[in-house]
RNA sequence: GGGCAGUUACCAGAGUGGACAAAUGGGGCUGACUGUAACUCAGCUGGCUACGCCUUCGGUGGUUCGAAUCCAUCACUGCCCA
């Protein structure tokens, strides 16, 4: 079977809950299908964050081409609506000289954000957020909801008011737009010139739970705690806001024992692959396949990939 | 052997006669989520033929119109004295 050229190339999405087997049956994949991997991780895309999200080790990174991985410094702000800018040009740019790519990573809305698009909405002014911030930690959520309900009463009216993060972005929109934020809101689909075919990756819960215990203990092993201590004083960074970290920095500053933050650790990852979970399973263009099935994962995506049956979904 | 304290839902732990299927926290589950997203937030968490009913607060037996709450007794646990 042959992987007919389709007009514009197949974007083909590897997707799962943290600790399921992503990492390796995407090198696995790309080396069967000949071609290089695009990570979509919002964490394995900083630099300094190695051991503790798990990302593709020197051995992987030699056996594919990986982008996106270890690819900007901690202290750089960054979000979807970028790396879905950088992502397309990126593909654009691979599409020229191939016909698929394997895109490999479970951060939920970076692959909503390439395979569907963001909205076209402007940066929020820095100095803008700081101010929102500091008027919640002053005077709490409910000047925030006062402002929303000033700037944007249709939006007041949707979102969920106790999600103060939620409340702000809105009102820093507003504010650095001077237009309401709703506004801005189409939740259209943007087209793309390259078909997408979506392959989850998934198993036991059971089995899960226990490939994610196992790789804690072996991050901890690898040093994560050294890691962890070297970024302990950019701490507050957005990007350090992450699973196996902020534990570590708890421990730091000597609130949970050394044991206590492995243990959370294990428990916040669990936690985390449920709410993936959550996420891709209103997912219905999704094709869910065990990690252990590799083989019939190839045949489907070169089925896929090289006949017209892709253009039907998409 | 004697004395004291305790036994509450998955766990911890309030409640000490009616407003109790039982506070609160943890854990778990379900879910929301278009720019901080590995974030942030919400709901549920005894059973059911569910705007009502049924069975629960160590066991049993009492007191009472009414008990998780009072009494008796048995069992177990912890501390103290022997």
């Amino acid at each position: 079977m042959s992987l007919s050229p389709g007009t514009h190339g197949t974007l083909v999405v590897l997707l799962g809950p943290t600790g399921v087997g992503k990492t390796s049956v995407g090198v696995e994949l790309a080396r069967a299908l000949d071609t290089v991997i695009l990570s979509c991780d919002s964490r394995q895309v900083y630099e300094e964050m190695c051991i503790g999200t798990a990302a593709p080790g020197p051995e992987e990174l030699a056996a594919v081409p990986h982008f996106f991985v270890r690819a900007i410094p901690v202290e750089r702000y960054y979000n979807c609506w970028e790396f879905e800018r950088q992502a397309l040009a990126c593909l654009e740019e691979l599409f020229a000289r191939r016909e698929v790519v394997l895109m490999v990573g479970g951060s939920m809305l970076y692959i909503d954000a390439v395979c569907r698009g963001m909205d076209e909405i402007p940066d929020v002014d820095p100095e803008i957020r700081a101010s929102v911030t500091r008027l919640h930690e002053r005077e709490g959520i409910e000047s925030l909801r006062a402002l929303l309900h000033a700037l944007d009463p249709a939006f007041y009216r949707e979102v969920d008011l106790k999600n103060a993060r939620r409340v702000m972005h809105a009102v820093e929109i507003c504010l650095t737009t001077g237009k309401p934020y709703s506004s801005l809101r189409t939740g259209r689909r943007k087209p793309r010139d390259f078909s997408i075919v979506k392959i989850g990756l998934t198993r036991d819960a059971g089995e899960l739970r226990e490939n994610i215990h196992r790789r804690v203990d072996q991050m901890v092993a690898a040093g994560l705690e050294e890691e962890a201590r070297g970024l302990y004083p950019r701490r507050h960074l957005n990007a350090l806001n992450t699973v196996g970290y902020k534990e570590w920095f708890d421990h730091f500053d000597g609130k949970i024992s050394r044991d206590e933050a492995i243990r959370l650790i294990k428990r916040d990852t669990c936690r985390y692959a449920k709410k993936q979970l959550t996420w891709f399973r209103r997912d219905d263009e999704i094709t869910w396949f065990s990690p252990g099935d590799a083989g019939l994962l190839l045949a489907f995506i070169r089925e896929r990939a090289g006949g017209p049956s892709l253009a039907s979904k998409f």
